[in-house]
DNA sequence: GCATTGACGAAGG
DNA sequence: CCCTTCGCCAATG
C-alpha cells in the first residue's frame, strides 16, 4: 500500500519506477469497478495535492507497468475523460469504463459525484 | 543548464 | 460564466 507520502524522487536511470508512479498506480488499481476517481483526489491522498499534473504524468506509463493499471478510471476534476487520447484508441478508455458499468457521454463521466471514489476516504 | 510542456486544479479577471 | 494565469514538478528538447 501507497505510504501516503514519499517526498524522496530518486534520480532518472536508477530506479524503473518512482515510489511516487507505484503509490498511484496502487492506488488506481484498488479502484472498485463501476467507481471513478481524479487525478486530484490521488494527488491529495498522497499528500500532493499540489501536484495533481505529476499524477497525471504517471499515468502517463501506466500503461506499460506490469500489472495493468485501470487508468480510465482516473478522470479530471470534472469528470472529463480527458486522457482518453493517451489510450490504444480514442475510444478505448470511455469503452472500458462502459465495460465497469459507467456511464459516458459526451467524454464525460454520468453522474461523477456519485461515481466518485476518494481514496483519502475510502482507504482511510 | 535553461526553456517548454503537460492525462490537473484552483484562483482571478 | 468563460477565459487566462499561476503553481506544482518531472521529463524532454
Amino acid at each position: 500500500m501507497p505510504s501516503k507520502k514519499q517526498p524522496q524522487l530518486p534520480k532518472t536511470g536508477k530506479a524503473k519506477e518512482y515510489s511516487f508512479f507505484q503509490d498511484v498506480y496502487d492506488v488506481v488499481r484498488q479502484i472498485p469497478k463501476g467507481r471513478v476517481t481524479s487525478y486530484g483526489a490521488i494527488a491529495a491522498y498522497l499528500g500532493t495535492k499540489l501536484s495533481a499534473r505529476m499524477v497525471g504524468w504517471a499515468m502517463n506509463g501506466a500503461h506499460k507497468v506490469k500489472p495493468k493499471v485501470p487508468a480510465q478510471r482516473v478522470v479530471n476534476r470534472n469528470g472529463m475523460l480527458s486522457g482518453k487520447a493517451h489510450f490504444e484508441t480514442p475510444t478505448h478508455m470511455e469503452e472500458l469504463l462502459k465495460k465497469d458499468g459507467v456511464a459516458v457521454k459526451n467524454d464525460t463521466v454520468v453522474d461523477f459525484e456519485k461515481r466518485f471514489w476518494d481514496p483519502a476516504v475510502e482507504l482511510g
